[in-house]
Order: structure tokens, then sequence, then C-alpha cells
RNA sequence: GGGAGCAUAGCUCAGCUGGUUCAGAGCAUCUGCCUUACAAGCAGAGGGUCACAGGUUCGAAUCCUGUUGCUCCCA
């Protein structure tokens, strides 16, 4: 091994993981062990690595490491996701480059090209994910378009049909202009927007009692400013949508239109004015325009008064032929043009600045356009149920569990899944029409024909639905459909391994995936598909803005990772991932890790380089018997922060476990003095300590730890021996009297340190130490690590203090370094009279409990005692200090 | 407009059922050190009215109410 003075990462990092997959360590198969299981969150096939897959991923691999190295059968399944919107995007702006046009290829033209663009860029993720050091089983790698998964994708939709829990309906729908499609409320994203009110005049239209005027000398270029109303819109493109225009009947301005028409301006078409509560007086004029086929609310004021629904916008936002005029602007374009028509007609009153949410594409950032389509849906209520029955009863567990309660909520408040989507890249709804629109849903042809007939119904014409499949339809399965458990409900993987363990994902998806994956098995196991949630949060940049390729504050975590080195990285992500809180990430957190990372390979260097000595004698009993109690208090401490999915906390107790038990204050202790051997139970007892922690930092660092667990200091290795593969030690007991008897001596030596600081003494030079014991603890167990560590070179008792001495108190006993003439006697009297004014406060405050009543009254009786001990104790270090001001003053 | 969460050191965060693990950790800062494993390091130190205002209690960072500020979700 190579003995550089850092450790470098890039030297080992391929070496390692390449070792490991070819001895086949992260392959799972069904045996007796206990499984511990997880399901990787599918990336989006489309996607490259980002920041927040490094945080999730490390967190399963830490999981799944641990997992295996506690001796359960660890299987960590990793896949991808087809992402309907995304790909079918990717690919037709892949095919506009080689150009050609979408609408030029047949479906199946245009899936060749679809899958030609997957296997050429859909893997990228998962190459990645492997410099992580990500130990998936990559032999069970799916895909949710694989042909296994797709089958269980079309099986489902077509049971949910047969319950009756999918079904076909007009909706009005977030439809994505750009991308041809609808997209769910989950993936709209609301924007705040500068945008413009328009006040326009719709003319009145005069009844036949109060005149005979024709339509033209009501229209509004006409003067009668009396005879108009005005509504305020920030789509003045959709008023030839227009229905009605709708008043609150309580709006004494607006009494007199009470059962009047009014015209639509530019087009004239008369409609009715209509009254209705919804509409807000205040907003606006408090006239509002009716246009059912552009707005959902308006859309059910339509349904309510039985309105008719003008829809004016073609699929891709431009405007159709029921618009009358401006047909084939598109609606922005449309907007402005009107706008200046409504002026030239004298139609506009006004035109104010505006801010408002608009709703934009997540995939596409289109605006997103309200529009009634058909759809296909799935219920959601009666799934919901069962779904919220499982988190609340805690058979599946949310951590943290703040988000109990937005998962009830949404779950209280379910609404249908609109799972179709207008795209061919997906799965294709199994639902066949014949030429009179009559459908059936059916697998394949075949059978839809033999339904049909059964139906009394004739197939002529018959053709499939052209749409397919939410991308979530697929997902919500995953935790059954990569062990098969569709196709093959009671094959040995699925037994074995479903439900998995452990789920780790952001909590935006809470609701459209993990909820629904609930609802999925369910239905289709019986039981929930996992046992714990794990939501992480989102990583920020230190502004806490949110990680976006927009603002490009997002670092690529390959560069890091080539920067810091993966394990860096992974400790880094972890140092600042407190379960369900946002990160604010900084690129500082990865140097730490690095530099922990070199620490470790410095102590290796250290312990590598002693010689040992088999005539000397164990010199370090009380160090190697402190440093076994440490460790295993310490191994208690990250069980149970693992235990509570503190990673955040479990990586922050073995950094100091490492750094300052083992590093700075063990092998301080032990390491023999330069070019000096060490005796060989020391040298044994330091190889041992070295090995442990190594698996203990294992999952959270797994390519130095395996890097030095080849070393020859660990004695020979078989090619299966692997630190991957190591057992993590057991907690034993621990002494933790002689743990709180060694804080003390390492309060002494601090205390020394200290001193000499202060004073300004070299630490090269040898200080004599004397004790004044008022109680009876051994320092002479203790001895050679004090004289070695505070550079001692002589401790003696002493019954009385002496002067002229830097002094302080440990554990209560009194210790004085005689430093001749180095004492200002001044400096000493105010640092000790500074300390007494403490003092005697906290006795104060003490002693104010104490004598109040109610508090001996109603305290616990240890609380009193405690506060007996304080008191005690703080009289005891009054006196102390008193005899020393004495002692001063002499 | 409805719901949820957060506010503790310069930064990022711990602080369970109120009481010496109650004001803590890591980083950053400051002061000494290139001491033969490590300057990506060593030894020390400083730093907080626990957002604000009330209340409950013998006792509040912790429980209750209100205020302010921020974030997220839904409409």
């Amino acid at each position: 091994m190579s003995i550089s003075k850092t450790y470098q990462f890039n030297e080992v990092e391929d070496k390692w993981y390449s070792y490991w997959l070819a001895h086949k360590f992260f392959k799972s198969v069904p045996d007796e062990r206990e499984p511990y299981t997880i399901v990787i969150p599918p990336p989006n096939v489309t996607g490259v690595l980002h920041m927040g897959h490094m945080l999730n991923n490390t967190i399963q691999d830490v999981l799944i490491r641990r997992a295996r190295m506690k001796g359960k059968n660890a299987c960590w399944v990793p896949g991808t996701d087809h992402a309907s919107i995304a790909t079918e995007a990717k690919v037709v702006n892949m095919l506009k480059e080689r150009g050609i046009n979408k609408k030029e290829l047949t479906r199946e033209e245009f899936l060749n090209y679809a899958w030609e663009w997957k296997e050429k860029y859909g893997g990228i993720i998962l190459e990645q994910l492997k410099k992580l050091g990500a130990s998936c089983d990559w032999d069970r790698t799916r895909f949710t378009m694989d042909p296994e998964l797709s089958e269980a994708v079309i099986d489902t939709f077509i049971h949910l049909y047969k319950k009756g829990w999918i079904y076909r309906g007009v909706r009005m729908v977030n439809w994505d202009p750009k991308g041809l499609t609808a997209v769910s409320d989950e993936e709209v994203i609301r924007k705040e927007v500068n945008q413009k009110l328009y006040y326009i005049r719709y003319a009145l239209a005069v009844s036949e009692a109060e005149g005979e005027k024709s339509v033209e000398d009501t229209a509004p270029n006409a003067s009668h400013s009396a005879h108009h109303l005005i509504i305020a819109t920030t789509r003045p493109e959709t008023i030839m949508a227009d229905s009605a225009v709708c008043i609150n009947p309580n709006d004494e301005r607006y009494t007199h239109l009470h059962g009047k028409k009014v015209f639509v301006p530019i087009i004239n078409r008369e409609i009715p004015v209509i009254l209705d509560e919804y509409v807000t007086m205040d907003f606006g004029t408090g006239c509002l325009k009716v246009t059912p086929a552009h707005d959902l609310n308006d859309y059910e004021l339509g349904q309510k008064h039985n309105l008719p629904v003008i829809d004016i916008l073609n699929d891709d936002g431009s405007l159709n032929e029921n618009a009358q005029i401006l047909v084939g602007e598109d609606r922005f374009a449309a907007r402005k043009k009107i706008a200046v028509m409504l002026e030239e007609a004298g139609a506009l009153e006004k035109v104010e600045e505006y801010k408002s949410q608009v709703g934009f594409s997540e995939r596409t950032d289109a605006v997103i356009e309200p529009k009634l389509s058909m759809q296909w849906f799935c219920k959601m209520q009666e799934m919901a149920k069962p779904a919220l029955d499982y988190v609340l009863n805690g058979e599946v567990k949310l951590i943290p569990e703040k988000f109990i309660n937005t998962y009830r909520h949404w779950m209280e408040n379910v609404r249908d899944w609109n799972i179709s989507r207008q795209l061919w890249w997906g799965q294709q709804i199994p639902a066949w029409y014949n030429e009179k629109g009559q459908w059936v849903v059916a697998k394949t042809q075949a059978e839809a024909e033999a339904e049909f007939q059964a139906q009394g119904q004739d197939a002529t014409g018959i053709y499939q639905d052209p749409d397919v499949v939410d991308t979530w339809f697929s997902s919500w399965l995953w935790p059954i459909s990569v062990f098969d458990g569709f196709k093959d409900p009671d094959n040995a993987d699925i037994n074995y391994y479903y439900p998995t363990n452990d789920l780790v994902t952001a909590p935006e998806i809470l609701f459209f995936w993990v909820a629904r994956m609930i609802m999925a098995g369910h239905e289709f196991k019986g039981e929930a598909p996992f046992k714990n949630v794990y939501l992480t949060g989102i990583v920020r940049d230190k502004l806490g803005r949110k990680m976006s390729k927009q603002l490009g504050n997002s670092p690529d975590p390959i560069d890091l990772i080539k920067q810091f080195g993966a394990d860096g990285v992974r400790v880094g992500m972890l140092m600042c991932s407190p379960a369900g809180n946002d990160l604010m990430f900084d690129e500082s957190y990865c140097e730490q890790g690095r530099n922990f990372a070199n620490k470790i390979w410095n102590a290796f260097r250290l312990v590598k380089g002693w010689e040992v000595s088999d005539s000397l004698e164990f010199a370090n009993a009380p160090a190697v018997e402190w440093f076994k109690n440490r460790f295993n208090q310490a191994l208690a401490e990250i069980e149970e922060n693992f235990n509570q999915y503190r990673l955040s906390d479990a990586i922050m107790a073995v950094y100091k476990l490492v750094w300052d038990d083992f590093c700075a204050w063990y092998l301080e202790m032990v390491k023999p003095a330069y070019q000096q051997p060490i005796d060989k139970q020391t040298y044994e007892a330091t190889i041992t300590f070295f090995e442990q922690i190594l698996k203990v930092l294992h999952p959270f660092m797994p390519f130095i730890t395996e890097e030095l667990w080849h070393d020859e200091v660990f004695g020979n290795r078989t090619e299966q021996d692997c630190c991957i593969v190591a057992q993590l030690p057991v907690i034993e007991q621990i002494n933790t009297q002689l743990l709180a008897e060694f804080e003390g001596i390492k309060q002494l030596i601090t205390e020394i340190r200290n001193t000499r600081n202060s004073k300004q003494i070299s630490p090269k030079e040898a200080l004599s130490l004397f004790v004044k014991l008022n109680n009876s603890t051994d320092y002479k167990a203790y001895l050679p690590v004090i004289t070695k560590l505070g550079n001692i070179s002589e401790f003696n008792e002493t019954a009385d203090k002496i002067a002229g001495a830097a002094n302080f108190i440990v554990s209560g006993n009194e210790f004085f370094i005689p430093l001749e003439g180095n004492v200002d006697a001044e400096a000493e009297r105010t640092r000790l009279q500074k300390e007494k004014e403490y003092l005697e406060g906290f006795l104060k405050s003490v002693n104010a409990k104490l004598s109040n009543e109610r508090f001996v009254n109603n305290a616990k009786p240890e609380i009193i005692e405690n506060e007996r001990k304080k008191k005690a104790d703080a009289e005891a270090k009054i006196k102390i200090i008193d005899d020393n001001l004495d002692l001063l003053a002499d």
C-alpha cells in the first residue's frame, strides 16, 4: 500500500467498486436469513444525478450496507421510471434536430425512436450512482416499461376497471399546450406573475318592454354609457367563450341588472346576467364573466346554472372556429390583439397592472390551460381509506412524524386520479372503441372484439385508445412489480422481500407516490409495501434557495466526488441532513468529509509505522480499557441514532469517536516515542480497535474502509474477507464508572495544557505537578497517561497548598504547578475573585431554591437532593478559593 | 382565503414527558504551535435576553395565549 501523506481516493474508489461487483457482494437471493429490502425511488430515465438524488441514495446505501453488516440479507433494487412527459419531450427534441416532425410518424415509428433514445441515454443516472458507491443489486435493475412491469400496469387497469374504480369522464384538466397532454395538479407549478387586468364594457341588451332598439343601437360603440356593465379580466381573449356574466345577488349596485342580458363585445353574442353569491363583490367591478370551458370555477358555476360550454381553444393553445375572430392565433398573441380590438371598438374602459398566480407545466414550463376533456380516472375514495389507516395505526411509520398530518389531510380530501396522458411513450390504455364510439376494456384486440360481441355491439372500425396511462400508474406498483408480484404472485422473491423495510424519498411525492404505493400494496397484496418511510429534506443552497438548473446554484455531484472523494461527499451530505428538514448545502461539508477521510488515513499511517517489540511489557492497560468502554458506549449511541433514523447524529457520533476519542486521546496515550517500539499487547489491542472502527465507518465511508481493511497489518485476508461483508461489532458491557473517572483525567490534562497555554510555556518544557487530595480519587493508575499527555516530569501529593504556583481544581482536588517567579499574584487574585463571585451567585440561586418551602414540598426528592449536592460543591470550592486568596495575601 | 411547520452561538443544527448531559455539537473565528501520523493538522479560548410580549408554575428554551418574521402545502 502506498503511504502517501494524504488519502488518494481517486486511486481507490473504482478499484473497490469493481471488486465488490466481481465478488457479487451486492447480490441478494432469498435464503434463510432475515431480509432487509429497499426499492429505490426510480429516478426519471431522462435524469442526471442531482444533489437530491445524492442525498437520497447516500442514505439508502448507508442503511443497506449497515443491514448487510448486521447479517441481514440486504437487497437494494435499482431501476428507473419511463417518465412519459419528460422522455417524450426529449425524443421530440431529438427528432426535431434530425429534421423529423413527430406528426409525420406513426406511433410505432415514434416508439422505436423513443427506445433508441432510452437505450442510449437512459442508463446514465444509474452509472452515476455507482460512483457514489451505491451497493444496489444491479442484476435486479428494472424499468417501468419492461414487459413484465408494463403487463402489470395493463392488468391493474383492467382489474380496477372491472371493479368499477376506473371510469371515463369529461373533466376540467390541467392542459399543457406545449406537451399536448393533461398533467396532474402536482405537476403544475404556481408562480406569481405580473399581468394586466382589463376592464371591458359589455353593452346591455334592452328588453322589448323598454324599447325596440336594434342590436346595432345597443352595440358597445354606441354612446349609451348608462347602458353597459364592466367586467375585469386577465384573459380578454376568452370573452368569446363567455356564457354569462355573473353578479352577486346582494350587490346593491347591480340590482337593475337582474334578469337582463348583455352583449359580448366585438362578436356581439347575447348572454344572460346570472346571480350567484360565489362572486366576490369587492374584487374587480363585482361583475364576473363566466367562461365554463376555460376556468374550473366558471365550469362549476356553468354546471349549476345550466350554461352552454363554448370551447374556443385548440389543443396547442391557439383559437379555434368557435372564437369567430382571431382564429388560429396563439392565446397570448390573441390577448394582445383583442386588447387593441376592444380599444378600437370603444369597449376597453381601462387596463391595470395586476399580480396573480399562474400555473406552469413542471415539464415544459408552458402556461397551463384549464381544459375540458375526456379522460380516464381512477377513483381514490375507496383506496384512500385503508391507506390512511396504515399510517394512522403505525403499520407504516412516517419519519419524521410531522408528515402524518399532511398525509391525513390529503387522504381525507382526496380527489379522483386522472390517469390518462395524451402521449405515446408509456403503457397504452387497454380500451377499445368501435366506429360508433362505444368502448370496452380488454387486454388485446381479440379480447376486445369478443367483448363487443358479448355486449351485442359491433366491433367494426375497432381501435385502441391512443392515450397512455400516467407514469405514476406504473410507479405505484413498483414495490410489487420489481419482484414480479403481478405476473407470478406467489414467487419466491415477492414472498421473501415483500413487504420491504425502508423507503427513502422526498416529501414532495408523499401523496402521489408514497400514498398510492400504500393503496396498491393494500389492494394487491393485502399489506403495505414498506414499514418505514424516511422523508428527506430538500437540498437548498446556503442562501436557502432550492437547487435548480435555472438558478445554476447546484453543484454537479460527480464533480464533487472528483473533488472530495465519494466518502467525503457522503459524509458531507449526511452531516447536514437532519431527517425531514431541508438542508442548506455547502461544499464545505464535503471538505469536512474529505478531511475526515484524511484523518483516518493518517491515523492508519501512524499505526502501520509502529515497530512491535515482544520484550516490552504491556504499558497501556488503562488506555486500552478506557477506549474499549468508550467504543462500546459510542456503538450504543450510534445504534440508538439509527433506530430513530437520526443519520446526521449517527455520523457525528462516529466522527467524534474516531477523531476525538481514538485519534486525539487514545492514540496519543499509547503512541510510543519517536522511533521507539510499542509493546505487543498494546499493538494488538490497537489493531483490533482499528478494525472495529473500520467496520463502524464502512456504511458511511465504504471506499477508504475497504482499502484499509486489506492492509497487511490486519493479517492475510481471503478474497471474500471484505469490510463490506464484515459483521458489525456487537455492543458489550459498558463500565460507566470507569468512563466517568477517565473524564476527570481528561479534564486534568486539559487544565495542565491550559495552564501551559495561558502562561506561554512551551509544550516541550516538562512541568512538576502536585495534588492536594480532598477525596479518594486514584490518580496512580493513570500516572503514565497524565505524565505523557501533560508532559509532567513529576507528580506528587502535597499536604499543603503551594504558594507561587499555578493552581486549579479538578474533581474536587486541588492541583499545583510550581512556576518560579512566573505567577502574577495580582492577575491570580482577580481570576480567583471572579470565579468566587460567580460561585457565590450560583450558590445564592441554589440557596434560594432550597429555602423556598414550595420548592421543597413540590419538587421530586432526587431533584432536591441534587440541589443540596450543588450547594455542597459550591461551598467547598468557595472555601478552596478563599484559602488560595489568603495564601496570595501572605 | 384555509391548513401545517419553523424561529436557540457568525453558519448549520441537537435539546424526549418542565428541574446539572440546561444553555450544547460540528463548522467558522481568535490565540499559541510546521511537536517525525496528519497545517486537509495539534493544543487552547471566546461567543447566545433560546424571535417578541404576556400567562401557568416553587421553577420555562421546553407548557398555554397573542404578536412579528420565514417556509411549505391546499384553494
